[in-house]
Formats: structure tokens, sequence, C-alpha cells
RNA sequence: CGGGGUGUGGCGCAGUCCGGUAGCGCACCGCGUUUGGGACGCGGGGGUCGUCGGUUCAAGUCCGACCGCCCCGACCA
């Protein structure tokens, strides 16, 4: 196994740089030798697969099945929707040549995947009786973007993107507002990230979207971070790609759709929500090793006892469903071993010593509390049951701090200089009378844009900026 | 693409001003002692100094061109 080594800058020293070195040293990615590329490594894949074994569940429980599209995509694919092209021109890598010959036309590596899917589409619709479509694709996309940052904007990364058809409008809207429950859900019940839901303003919508929605999540230095999004188009790309069926009455009517997708971009986020200046901590319920047990002994007959009791309670663990990993490292003392672990943020350390041993107990350190403080002795007996409730009450515990943290640096501007000294350092939630030109106007004078709009809306207000009459409040933020 | 940096064992750097055949820390390998908050000693292995060209008896070092990467901005999940 590798080592961590090297220290952590705090996180108050150099918030990015403490990021980086937490993604690298904890072993989550790794630059590739393509520019903007990252590596994910086997840690940083294993909680990968464990975001995406429990979304992958829920869409298959409301009704989505899998498939998988090609990653090349005839390049005129992206000229059949006007906004769409606008969006994804600039970012396209394309393929060129194949065997040695230049390509007749050039392939797209898909950036997303509307344009191919939707030409499928239309050659399997036919008759509202084939209605819903309802396809996820796990897969990785390409977007050629100029500054790169580990898991939070590579060239390529890893996601799933749904992509339904329905008959009519009102489906459509329901599916975009269904999935994004499931990421709100996921987000604030899985990941511990306090997220918001709303609708996006017009500047920010997706390429080609009739309405945008998102769930926003604020990163310790507060600055807003997308961390998931659901789209309408509603016949946007059904006429770009003649998606038509045959209703009840024998009438040909264009599909509306949908599409929406969550990418490895949320652990960013969760890295950002949770670490502190030891490194990473993990939400229980997405940890790749939810428990590490920490053998510790001087001599040959204390490590007899000691591994002893490790490997009882090491399988006593495991058998109760429990992730758990016995570090039985010679090679490294046990205060490298802690630091070790709270670097890749394993909620859950058990210390077991020659005294622990003697007196049939375990020492606990929880990783949301460092230091004595999180440290508890606990008998061994029963520990499973101990262990699950620990677990449980972390996950609440980191729930309950971001939560807090988020409320606190949300605040209601009185006027325009007020947001404009939030903005600097948290969060506005202030009235908007949605013009374009207001929002341009905000993110001249402080660079924050609008995060989104809650469909939840009471009362009416003057527009922060212009002090027309305003409908709505909306969340701005300086976003990732 | 604009601005700023930087390329020397796996990583981080010194050496470049003043040319003389490459060094330090960490990591790695071996042995021994250690182990309740990042252990220590001794012994090892590993580098065509980003690339190409030029000057010179001699280039990591001087000159020229090119390339890569990082940071800050415009674009974005």
């Amino acid at each position: 196994m590798d080592m961590a080594n090297g220290k952590l800058p705090t996180r108050a020293e150099d918030f990015s740089e403490w990021y980086n070195q937490v993604v690298l040293q904890a072993e989550l990615a790794d630059y590739a030798p393509v520019r903007g590329c990252m590596v994910v490594r086997p840690y940083g894949w294993a909680l990968w697969e464990n975001i995406t074994s429990i979304l992958d569940k829920r869409f298959k429980e409301t009704g989505h099945v899998n498939a998988a599209f090609p990653t090349l995509i005839p390049l005129s694919f992206f000229e059949k929707e006007k906004e769409h092209v606008e969006g994804f021109s600039p970012q396209l890598a394309v393929v060129t040549h194949g065997g040695g010959e230049q390509l007749e036309e050039p392939l797209a590596v898909r950036p997303t995947s509307e344009t191919i899917i939707g030409y499928m589409y239309a050659k399997w619709i036919k008759s509202w009786r084939d209605l819903p479509v309802l396809i996820v694709q796990w897969g990785s996309v390409m977007r050629w973007e100029l500054r790169t940052k580990l898991f939070l904007r590579t060239a390529e990364f890893y996601w799933h993107e749904g992509h339904t058809a329905h008959a009519t409008a009102e489906e459509a809207k329901e599916e975009m507002l269904r999935i994004l429950d499931i990421y709100t859900d996921f987000s604030i019940n899985e990941a511990a990230l306090p997220v918001l839901k709303g609708y996006k303003s017009e500047s920010e919508r997706f390429a080609g979207a009739q309405i945008t929605t998102s769930i926003e999540g604020m990163m310790q230095d507060k600055r807003a971070l997308q961390c998931g999004t659901s789209h309408y188009f509603g016949q946007n790309f059904s006429r770009a790609f003649d998606i038509k069926f045959l209703d009840r009455n024998n009438t040909l009517q264009y599909c509306e759709t949908t599409s929406w997708a969550i990418s490895t971009r949320i652990i960013g986020a969760i890295i950002m929500t949770h670490g502190d200046d030891q490194g990473l901590i993990l939400p229980p319920r997405l940890a790749p090793i939810q428990v590490v047990i920490v053998p510790i002994f001087k001599n040959d007959a204390e490590k007899g006892r000691v591994m002893e009791t490790a490997h009882r309670l090491f399988a006593e663990l495991k058998g109760a469903g429990i992730r758990v990993k016995l570090d039985d490292r010679e090679e490294v003392t046990p205060g490298y071993k802690f630091n070790d672990w709270e670097l890749r943020g394993v909620p859950l350390r058990i210390e077991i010593g020659p005294n622990d041993a003697d007196r049939n107990v375990v020492t606990l350190a929880r990783r949301d509390r460092p230091g004595r403080e999180g440290k508890s002795s606990v008998p061994q007996a029963a520990l499973p049951p101990t262990v699950s409730g620990l677990l449980d009450e972390i996950q609440r515990s980191l729930l309950e701090r971001a939560t807090a943290f988020l409320n606190a640096n949300i605040h209601q501007p009185g006027d325009y200089e007020e947001l404009k000294s939030i903005v600097a350092d948290g969060w506005a939630f202030a009235w908007w009378c949605e013009s374009p030109e207001c929002e341009a106007k905000i993110k001249e004078d402080t660079k924050a844009t609008s995060r989104n709009i809650p469909f939840d809306q009471s009362g009416e207000g003057r527009c922060v900026v212009c002090g027309r009459p305003a409908k709505v409040r909306a969340y701005f933020a300086r976003a990732y």
C-alpha cells in the first residue's frame, strides 16, 4: 500500500491548495499525462461506486433503465439545435482521423449525449405506446475546459446522464422534478450535503433547455458548487431530431424531453463541505472504509493478545455489514496510521492496544471530532451495534454542521450595496426582477451569479439591483 | 487566447550570476532497534539536468528557437 506523506496547508492558509493536496494525498485522484485529465484512483473510485450504486438503485426504482451510447458523435449533430451548438461547440474535442485516413466527417467526443440519444429516439419512438422512454447512461464525457481542477472541472469526467422522452409537457416536467428530488434526497441524506434546490436563471440555463433546475451546495470557502442538474427541454430537441409519435387520436406529435446529471464533481463537494485541516472527512454512508482498526503493541506477547482481539472484532464488524479495514502494517507506527486514516477521511477508528485487550474494551475515535474529544472507550461486547449507532451519529452530525454553516452564511440584503458586501464572503438571498441585465450587473460588480431560484416563493419585493417590482428571491454567490 | 511563473532521480528543491563532468530532503531497497498521535541508526539503488540547435578543449550553467506544465482572467457540470 502506498503511504501518505507531506503536510497539508490549512484551509485558512490556502483553501485551493488544501483541496488539491487532500485529493492527491488521500489518493482519490492524480493528474493524468493529458492536460486537464485526471486518473481516479481506487480509493476515489470506490467512493464513486458507492455514490453510483445508490443512485442507480433509485433510478431503477422509478422505472429507469440503463443503456450505452457511443463516445463519438457526428459533428453535424451539434448543428441541429441552435443554442446547444453555441453552448458546446467551443468545448468539443474532435476526432479527424481514423485508421490513418482523414475522416469524411469529423467526430466529436461526446460532451453530453442529447444529440446522439435524440437521433436514436427518433428511430425508436413511433407511438404513444412507446412512451415514456426513461434511459440512463453511465459513462464519461469530454469538454475542452480552459481551466481545470481535480474532480471540479476536468476535461474528461464521469457521470450519469438521464435522457427521457414523454408524451406531454406535464409528464416531462414531473420527471424533471422527480429526478431533482432524488438528487436532493441523495445529497442531503447520503452525502450529508445540505443543498438548495431551485430553477436556474435564463443566463445560467443549460444550452438548449427551457427549464434548468439545480441543487447548489456551499463549500467551506462559501463559494457555491452546483451538485446536480435536471433539465426540461420542451420540444427543442425533439424538433431538432424529429422525435415524433402518433397519439391516441392518430395525430403526429413531438415528444417532450428531459435530461439530468450528477458527475464526479459531487466528490469535490463532499471534500470541500466536510474536510478539515487533517484532510478528508467522508460521510459514513458513502465512505469506502467506514471503520479502520489500528492494533497497537510493543512485543510478541502483546501482539498475540492484541491481534487476536483485532481479528475477532474485524470479523464481527464485517459480518454485521460494516465496511471495516484492519490496518495490520508493521512497518509504520500507530501514530502514522492515525494521521494516514484521518487524511483519508475514515469516519471511525478503533484502537486496540494491550490495555484495551486486557480490559475487554476498545478505544473509538470519531473523525468528525478530532483529538481527545472524539475518543471514547467502549466494551468489546456488542461492538457492531455500538459502531453502527456511532456511524449514524457521525452522519447526522456532519449534515448538522454543514447545514448550520450554510444557514449562517446566507443573508438577505436590504439594498444593492449590502448585496455587494454579502457576496464577497457568503450568499445573498435577494429579491430580483429576473432580468438578465440586473444579473449581469451583479456579476460584473461582484463576480457573483444567480445560483438558483427556489420554487416556493411568497410575497413580493423590489429588485435589489433596479428597484422594480420583483416576484422572486434568488440566491446569488460566487460559484465554482 | 491575455498576464505571471516554472522545467534538474518518484516528489519537493539547491546548483545557473562567475562553464570544469551533479547534490540535499522526503520516498524507495536491506539489516537492526522501535511502535497508545506522522520513529531512529547504519548501509544501498536510482538522474542522457524539458527538446533541438549554437558557442567552447569542456555546457545543468552562456546564446537562440521550440515544447510542456502550474497559477490568475474570459468559458463551464
